[in-house]
DNA sequence: TCGTAAATCTTAACGTTGTCAAGTTATACT
DNA sequence: AGTATAACTTGACAACGTTAAGATTTACGA
């Protein structure tokens, strides 16, 4: 993971993993069963990190102020771990999260964590039958600002804010104002 | 491009070209730089494929539907061709724009064409001082929505519709609905 | 028409990578 | 004490990106 932040992906080679570890070409095939299976273990770790960044920006906050947190800490996460992320966002974890012990502690933080937060916020809290489609649609606003930001599609500058900070907020304060629970 | 499709983004090396052209293995040098030469070149070319399956969607609709089509498009594009859209989120043309001809004609289609849909929709018509942010919050919306598609994070089946063409079609009616400019 | 310059191709080689096979050491448990 | 299991080593293979040196084709003006 220090590797990735470094040296970006294609740096990520199991035998460069060996020779930072001072030890021979063929040794991580004994920690891991093919290079996938490495990259696999890096996003499980990430997984982690990225629920932690996400509960420290929605920790103490309630209603709107908890899912403004998390988006803030999704795309903090990304921003200060921009290889990982995107390594996180094109790898299927699925089938190795099955088998790991701590997994429904591990699904519940990252992606679905979002989903949660969105489950007991205000947004959803409407009534509507169209109410279920708030969650992809949300869960999809903070994923797309978030890719928009790593690749350098839209900046902060470019709509007249200083730094992320605020303009993250801005956004989300926005994108709360227009869903159903404060336009009734 | 065929490659990429038939056989993911690893397949795509500069020596499976050469091989496929029934050429050899230095060859491709004379035209193209290094690897990343030719991806840029088939990015380039997915974007125009890209702007052509938004054009098709948008094509004849007005106001909001033109938006909806975009989006469509946008969705159909990335689920059509999975591989070439990932290649292309996160490779970076910009330089290789500026040394190409049609250059103009090419930041229109793709992602711009996206910008360029909500500069003229009514989304925008409402004259807030924060009618900025909806264009990064209207194109991350479907940038996010059409990623967690690509991974599979999201699926029609998940939220009861049975095909994606309707399950879109609420979504961007949903999004619209939030928008200020129809919730007055 | 001929010759030259550019574009295109070929072969050969280098270093790096993922992966496997075989054998070695160390650790732990009966 | 002996053995099984885990962790490591060396060595090799094919495939890749890339470069160098040279051959071939093509186009075009003298």
């Amino acid at each position: 993971m220090t590797i990735l932040e470094e040296s970006g992906v294609e740096a990520l080679t199991l035998r460069r993993v060996a020779r930072d570890t001072g030890v021979s070409q063929a040794a991580p095939y004994s920690h891991f069963r093919d290079k996938n299976d490495l990259i696999t273990a890096v996003c499980l770790e990430g997984t982690k990190l990225f629920g932690e960044y996400m509960s420290r920006e929605a920790a103490g906050r309630e209603g709107p102020d908890y899912l403004a947190g998390l988006a803030v800490g999704h795309i903090r996460f990304a921003l200060d771990h921009r290889a990982l992320f995107r390594l996180m966002s094109t790898t299927d974890i699925s089938e190795a999260v099955e088998n790991v012990a701590d997994a429904p502690r591990v699904l519940t933080e990252g992606y679905l964590m979002l989903a949660n937060g969105l489950a007991v916020s205000p947004l959803l809290h409407f009534g509507s039958e169209q109410q279920q489609l708030d969650i992809p649609l949300a869960w999809g606003q903070v994923y797309g600002i978030t890719n928009l930001l790593v690749e350098g599609r839209i900046t902060p500058q470019a709509h007249g804010f200083d730094d992320l900070e605020s303009f993250v907020v801005a956004l989300v304060n926005r994108f709360l104002q227009n869903s159903p629970a404060n336009t009734p």
